[in-house]
DNA sequence: ACCTGAACACCGTTCAAGT
DNA sequence: ACCTGAACACCGTTCAAGT
């Protein structure tokens, strides 16, 4: 039921979901949906629930920046995979296990740079919403105008100037 | 019409701005709209569009960093005020004189502050990005389970790592 | 447990008609 | 020019009823 949502919101857009239609592409009635779902509302935050758990977690073994750029580079995959959604994303408390695996992750990856413990939290959130933020600008159409490759080039810059946030902050913590 | 359907998402929250609604906030029928209007995504445009402009504009007489910060602060005031809303500014185009408007304040702020041509489109970019993401997401809710204090501290972070990514670009572009 | 039919109050939008 | 009444096809949701 899930699956159906996601997959209509992909085919014809966010506002092509009514209860009717995921019903309809179901072979059931509206109400039907109800014994599984409590309101539209929640149905739309199974959507972007698993959204947030289809971008693949990175390899544990590899060093930790390769595993931020992989993560984020997941996010962003999922973002295009979804745009008619992913929006959706910065509207929702990051609260459910999709987000907690995601944040956990970047945790993980922080401690390891050797960030301290207040400087692992703060710069998650820095990293979640620059990359959440460029994720749904692109996916939204803020960009609509610019070219694949400007993205990309706009992408880098992103990551490359979040890594030297960290190492900013990690030579600011070691002197 | 479009204040009136600004008033009516700050205090209902963007699912109440119906055109039924907004057309009895303004004493007259819903098709009454379709006069000044083209249809509902019109109204939104034009509501994000006022948000936009809502935006006061930095002193051209203030230093670069300055104005700069200014106008991140002035965002993010603009989606406190209007949290409702503002997520939507992601999924719109920045082509309208709103958004033009801000992008040229940041334009003449980079040139003035040394970079190259190409360098300042990019960098305006990875600026607004990074400001609307935080904006949008701490008026869409992402943030909810944190305190104003570490919003604030949050959103200085975010402005610092903006800022050393530009002297960072000055440096590299004057060896 | 799961699904349905009928019903409710509400949507956005059109069209012909009124002033 | 601007607004309205009536109508259309669609919403989300409830409830009692069916299997």
């Amino acid at each position: 039921m899930l699956a159906a949502s996601l997959q209509l919101a992909d085919e014809e857009g966010l506002a092509a979901v009514t209860m009717q239609a995921v019903a309809d592409r179901l072979g059931v009635t509206p109400m039907a949906l109800y014994r599984h779902v409590k309101n539209k509302a929640d149905l739309l935050d199974g959507v972007v629930e698993s959204i947030l758990l289809e971008v693949p977690l990175p390899d544990v073994t590899e060093a930790w920046p390769d595993r931020l750029a992989a993560l984020a580079r997941g996010t962003r995959s999922a973002a295009l995979r979804h745009p008619g959604v992913f929006p959706l994303l910065l509207q929702r408390a990051a609260v459910t296990p999709g987000a907690r695996r995601a944040r956990d992750v970047v945790y993980d990856a922080l401690r390891e740079a050797g960030l301290r413990e207040d400087d692992v939290v703060r710069f998650e959130r820095l990293l979640a919403t620059a990359i959440l933020g460029f994720a749904a600008s692109e996916a939204g159409g803020r960009f609509a105008a610019h070219s694949a490759e400007q993205l990309n080039a706009d992408f880098a810059l992103l990551q490359d100037t979040l890594a030297a946030a960290i190492l900013g902050a990690l030579a600011a913590q070691s002197v």
